[in-house]
DNA sequence: AGCATGATTGACT
DNA sequence: GTCAATCATGCTA
């Protein structure tokens, strides 16, 4: 198997959103490459996980994705906007990792192209950085980051420090509502409700 | 009808 | 400039 489809597997999802931090999201388009490093990222634990699109076992055309292989796009829209989010785990076992923030590498001026902001307003969130990609339909969705133009290096950057935290969104019921299960590179302007005074100017939260 | 959201507003410092 | 509250958004079931 690939090393990305290793990557993605045989280990808790917990720790695979952890390990995530850092590593590069890139994008091959006509107009050039858009790439950013992984600043903050979700675990979502299938069945078990009442915050989860797959708890109780739903399964539905539009959350397949999360049944297939690790290392399957699964591109969902929400409140009208598009989120990016990974499959782990085995096919089969419906777990999951949305990407919430990536610090922009390359092609920035195409992000800004692709939104009209600039800064840190172009990526610290989950539809902004699919935005920021000019993504705006579910065409990768279902496909394996080994095939698509949208894929995942695992080099990268290394946090200095990894915060934690409850949840982004999640409906305020449930049991796993309060559940730590978001990671974040300390510091890093990059990330969703960073908070100025905690922002890392410098170094950005990088070792 | 219900959302794993984002931009804008308006009261603060 | 910061922060919390509010609501427009369009896809999914």
């Amino acid at each position: 198997m690939s090393q990305l489809y290793d990557f993605f597997t045989g280990r808790p999802t917990e720790m695979i959103a952890r390990e995530l931090l850092g590593k590069t999201l890139i994008y091959h388009t006509p107009a050039g490459t858009i790439s950013g490093y992984v600043t903050e990222a979700e675990a979502y634990l299938g069945p078990n996980d009442s915050a989860a699109h797959a708890y109780a076992g739903k399964r539905t055309p539009a959350n397949e994705a999360l049944y297939r292989e690790p290392g399957t796009i699964y591109i969902y829209s929400i409140h009208g906007r598009y989120s990016f989010d990974v499959a782990t785990q085995a096919a089969g076992t419906p777990e999951g990792i949305l990407v919430r923030g990536l610090e922009p590498a390359e092609g920035i001026s195409l992000m800004e192209q692709n939104r009209a902001k600039h800064g840190f307003e172009l990526t610290n969130g989950p539809g902004k950085l699919m935005e920021a990609f000019g993504i705006n339909d579910k065409a990768l969705n279902l496909v394996h980051l080994d095939d698509a133009p949208l894929t995942i290096s695992l080099t990268g950057k290394e946090p200095q420090e990894v915060g934690e935290s409850p949840r982004i969104g999640v409906s305020q019921k449930g049991d796993s509502t309060f559940l730590p299960l978001r990671y974040f590179v300390k510091g890093n302007p990059f990330v969703s409700g960073m908070r100025k005074r905690d922002m890392d100017l410098v170094r950005h939260g990088w070792q």
